[in-house]
RNA sequence: CGCGGGGUAGAGCAGUGGCAGCUCGUCAGGCUCAUAACCUGAAGGUCGUUGGUUCGAAUCCAACCCCCGCAACCA
């Protein structure tokens, strides 16, 4: 792929609730591939995309029980999302708020292209209804079959809606995914994917507004709102340029999408499924991370009073050690149980006894010596050879997206670094003076690389290692928890 | 019989017909420039269960058990 410039986006959180630890997961995911890149392709040819899904019924029936303004109930929230990648050191180019008229703009835009494909028609919706929360609810909402905030037995209900043809792109769909497997990763979930797609139907894509009055206004008709999916897909390409800058979203789209297990219908499916339809590129990599799970490997549940917070593990532990834990302690593309205990190990004995200590090494020595190092011209073949295999095998993994296992790789060499010193001893009497500045001079560009592919995933920390590097500061780097 | 993924050492994983492996953790010895690392060795497995195919099964087949996600308006 010769392409220059890269799209990345997250899914947009709904904003009915706090940051949780799927979210910090996608996030930094999203934004170590980001930074990855950026130094890769250069800053401008990096798009990094994320925001809040803020319409939809959940998001207003949450406002009204907290009493609290509709806009600046979103506000808030969004806030609280913006917040959180601060904290988590998410660097993003555009932070997406779907109630922005822009966003309120470019979704009307996207769906007047599929009405104008004739792929929008209106249909009679029958579905139970419970008249306590003035609205459709799901059978598995249902508790005994009732239903579960007013207690009362839901009664069948119709109500036209606006349908998006969604079947008539079954074969199209179908012909995509077995003409391009690879683009969702991990490949396990292409049959998920194929039987998803088989089965697929048309899908409601409207709400009638006087049940939902927040939300955006279906063209033409005042009396429909868009249902918050269709309206919140449609962000991808909106913001670069769907709608508004026809040259912008030709520079972007398609671009790489990273999402959650419970998302693979609606990225990998609906939304492809409308991209045909307004006439544009599928996405250009579908990414699905695992979900995170509690210590015990199951789901977290309020309930079972096992969700783990991410807020309180950054209190405990630092931002960065978390998102280290997140990005190469568990699986990229698998469903992993979060164990502190494996966070305290992985960060001991991968960032503090390894790579800190390394750093420590050659800078306690070269100071001791006072050996030059980084000097980039002097460092001898055979060991730039070594560290090359390295280098390949790490970019080849990111460039491949899997984040936890150019981790894994970048660990290894600093392994590599520490036998590399422990063997050749440039302390002592046994080397010569040149011998040890070469040794030395070696070592401090393998710390550079280590640095180097460290960056995008503890940024701060890889920040002062430079640093230290650079200004042969003798610094505790990590600190051994 | 709704759809799909998974079950291999204390933990996390690799291994798709040929001596059960890797990383972390644990224990012992050596070494020491270092937050210590490195080297050597050790302990630790009924490969989910049962049955079948085969000279030979973690691997192929069948049934079952358990875990995870999804299942049309659930972010």
């Amino acid at each position: 792929m010769d392409r220059k410039k890269l799209f990345i986006t997250t899914t947009l959180p709904y904003v009915n609730a706090e940051p949780h630890i799927g979210h910090a997961l996608e996030f930094v995911q999203a934004d170590t591939i980001a930074r990855y890149f950026r130094e890769k392709l250069g800053k401008e040819n990096v798009f990094f995309n994320i925001g809040t899904d803020e319409h939809g019924l959940k998001v207003y029936t949450t406002a009204q029980r907290e009493n609290m303004d509709i806009r600046a109930f979103v506000d808030k929230y969004s806030q609280r999302f913006r917040d959180f990648c601060k904290l988590f050191f998410v660097e993003y180019d555009y932070f997406y708020r779907t109630s922005s008229t822009d966003h309120h703009k470019a979704a009307q835009e996207f769906w007047k292209r599929c009405e104008a494909k004739g792929d929008i028609y209106k249909k009679k919706y029958s579905g139970l209804y419970c008249l306590g929360c003035e609205r459709f609810i799901t059978e598995k909402e249902l508790v005994d079959g009732k239903c579960p905030d007013h207690g009362i037995v839901p009664e069948l209900k119709e109500e036209e809606n606006y349908f998006f043809r969604l079947s008539k792109y079954r074969e199209h769909l179908l012909d995509w995914i077995n003409s391009n497997p690879g683009v969702l990763k991990p490949k396990q979930k292409l049959e998920e994917l194929r039987a998803i797609i088989k089965d697929i139907e048309d899908v409601s894509i409207s709400r009638q507004r006087k049940n939902l009055p927040w939300g955006i206004e279906v063209p033409n008709d005042p009396e429909q709102v868009l249902y918050v999916w269709f309206d919140a897909l449609t962000n991808y390409v909106n913001v670069v340029g769907f709608g508004s800058d026809e040259k912008k979203l030709k520079e972007w789209w398609p671009g790489i999408q990273l999402f959650g297990p419970d998302n693979l219908r609606f990225q990998a499916v609906i939304w492809q499924g409308m991209l045909i339809s307004a006439g544009l590129e599928h996405t250009l990599r579908l990414l699905e991370h695992g979900m995170v799970l509690s210590s015990d490997g199951t789901k977290m549940s309020k309930t079972k009073g096992n969700v783990i917070s991410p807020f309180e593990q950054e209190k405990k532990y630092s931002a960065e050690i978390v998102r280290f834990y997140l990005l190469t302690g568990i699986l990229t593309y698998a469903d992993s149980a979060y164990k502190e205990d494996d966070l305290v190990n992985m960060y001991n004995s991968r960032l503090v006894n390894n790579f800190g200590n390394l750093l420590h090494r050659v800078l306690h020595l070269s100071n001791r010596y006072s050996v030059e190092i980084n000097n980039e011209s002097t460092v001898e073949e055979d060991f730039k050879q070594s560290v090359s295999k390295y280098v390949r095998e790490i970019e080849g993994y990111y460039n491949d997206y899997e984040i936890a296992y150019a981790g894994e790789s970048i660990d290894r060499l600093a392994d590599w670094g520490n036998k590399y010193i422990t063997e050749r001893e440039p302390w002592g009497s046994k080397v010569s003076a040149k011998e040890r500045e070469n040794i030395l001079n070696n070592l401090s560009y393998l710390l550079q690389l280590v640095i180097h592919f460290y960056t995008p995933i503890i940024p701060s920390s890889s920040e002062l290692a430079k640093k230290a590097l650079y200004d042969r500061e003798n610094i505790i780097l990590f600190k051994k928890i």
